[in-house]
DNA sequence: ATATTTAATGAAAGCGCTTACAATTGGTCT
DNA sequence: AGACCAATTGTAAGCGCTTTCATTAAATAT
């Protein structure tokens, strides 16, 4: 492997001087710039960033945890990150969660030992206080999809509540009363508030929370399908069906078919987060869209801005959720 | 940041005695063990896997280049290989390349320079010879959905024309014989393999492939609607229709809905990938199987074998496609 | 008890870079 | 021409670890 050295040699320069060429920094004379950048091209120079590192004390990473790879949803995130990094030549270590609290730990304490200059974390099962005890030791964090006072400012975090509001409130608007919900798993946060939204909505609108009209799914397709095979055992009769995202609302909308009832004459349906293929289903969902991408740029952008100051302050803390309206819903008959 | 130094002295032990403790390397009395682990937990010490990647010239990464991040299928790739690397402690650097040759030799370059220890390439845009170079240089890499004769260990693909071959010849063995087909991109290899195969199943079933029943997209669910527009429009009637992926699947179902066709009672469609979201269209779509979370594994477990001889040798490099049946396809009537 | 192995530790030389700080060069101004 | 300042380059001390080799301690053999 070519060093520095060599290429000092061979420029006839010092090694400090071939290390400001690379890096740009401080002032070196063009003619003495283009003898380097010669030699560095006839030895195949490559230049060893592990070694910059830490000798800066500067790796130019950022680590990354998210819960789980697989779906449509983080690679979107990720993907709004990345774009932005990348511009300024920043790499996203990449490591997942899945959403246990040892494995969450340990991904953020390896991350750390690899120096990442800062951390980007979708965390699901940690303890605010853990997070907060991070920041407080001078961790560089975001923390995504959540919201913890202590530290807000290392928030970005969508308004699940407003979210379930609205497409509770959308059904509401239409001319639905008897409304069925399918929550997500009730011991994660999102799970929680959407539900909060929802039962706000409808008790602005002077309707009764039903408990019987509620199902407790996982956020997976299956427990979409099965709530719905549960609701309409349980006999209440409902003309509409909000679910916690859009993959229940899909496995939803299968049982409603396989069970003879029509989307949306029968019944209603509406999801939430507005993924990719929330557009393919036919009618197109209507659902809540949760700007996922837009949320990872934001992400980015608070660590640019914040850990190495290139900030255009370009970001905000919270974002907001927005009814996309597709073929699902329509009013009862 | 406490260093190893400064756990050896509270330890009473020399740095090198340290080091073995934590990476498990050498001889150590247990007893020293003990006093060395208790020593870095009141300091609070945490590994600098910077200065020892500088010092052992190996980085325990692995730097992974994919077209995008966004969407379901890079997800569960990228999953597949995660979950078989964190077992050995590994991680994974991401990059996107966009499609693009100036963008993936950039980034690979960047890789290299992060001195990942092996790299796993989705690459599209850069050439053979470039990638039979590196390989040459003595680069680690996996190339993944890609066969390269010179590097034929260093791939792992699918056997695209064979998919192509099966989703056309299923169509044929209900009964179709006006196939039409919706390509993906033909300047991308799976675009003309996959075509390919489904020149095949024609020829094989004595049936003559027509240019007029062939539209060429570009993978996005969009270019499936505006396919079945531009095959409607030219008048060549057909009963079935193959597309190169779900995604144009899907566009392709909800434009012969919206001109009043029945899929499949009027025309039968068939996708390709099998990504997540196949099932949870309605019916549900009849696909092609592509492995890809597998094909993340294989490439996880190449490089464990290859690059740090953990190997159990568990993989293969070309994966089959295999049919799926759902419910968009039927005999024509 | 002494010689011979083997296990356990320490000393110290890097790994390839960055970055004060010092030294040199080349102008510019009186 | 002499003084002064800015621009350019070089010197050398780390960054925090791994690892070879030498050394010492412990175990086994004779």
């Amino acid at each position: 492997m070519v060093t520095i050295k060599q290429v000092s040699e061979k420029a006839g320069v010092s090694s400090a001087t071939v290390s400001r060429v690379i890096n740009d920094t401080g002032t070196v004379k063009e003619k003495t710039r283009k003898l380097v950048v010669a030699a560095m091209e006839e030895l195949g120079y490559r230049h060893n960033v592990v070694a910059a590192s830490l000798a800066s004390n500067k790796t130019n990473t950022i680590g990354y945890v998210v819960p789980e790879l697989h779906g449509s949803f983080f690679g979107a995130m990720m993907g709004g990150t990345e774009q932005a990094l990348r511009a300024a030549r920043k790499h996203m270590l990449i490591a997942t969660g899945h959403s246990d609290e040892t494995i969450e730990k340990a991904q953020i304490e390896a991350l750390l030992s690899r120096r990442c200059d800062a951390l980007i974390l979708h965390v699901e099962a940690v303890s605010d206080d853990y997070l907060v005890n991070l920041v407080q030791q001078g961790v560089k964090l975001v923390v995504v999809n959540r919201y913890i006072a202590e530290i807000d400012d290392n928030c970005i975090s969508l308004e699940n509540v407003k979210g379930g509001y609205l497409a509770a409130r959308h059904l509401l608007d239409i001319g639905h009363t008897d409304i069925a919900y399918i929550a997500g798993s009730l011991f994660k946060a999102d799970g929680i508030n959407r539900l909060t939204g929802h039962k706000q909505a409808l008790g602005s609108a002077g309707i009764e929370y039903d408990e019987s009209l509620m199902y407790e799914g996982n956020f997976q397709a299956k427990s979409g399908a099965e709530g719905i095979r549960a609701l309409m055992a349980r006999g209440k009769p409902f003309s509409a069906v909000a679910c916690a995202n859009d993959e229940m609302a899909s496995g939803a909308m299968n049982a409603l078919r396989e069970m003879g009832k029509r989307v949306p004459e029968d019944v209603s349906v509406i999801g939430f987060d507005n993924v990719d293929f929330a557009s393919y289903l036919s009618p197109g969902l209507t659902t809540i869209d949760y700007p996922v991408t837009q949320i990872g740029t934001m992400a980015a952008h608070w660590v640019l801005d914040r850990v190495y100051g290139k900030g255009s302050h370009e970001f905000t803390h919270v974002v907001e959720p927005r009814l996309i309206l597709r073929g699902t819903t329509s009013s009862p008959e």
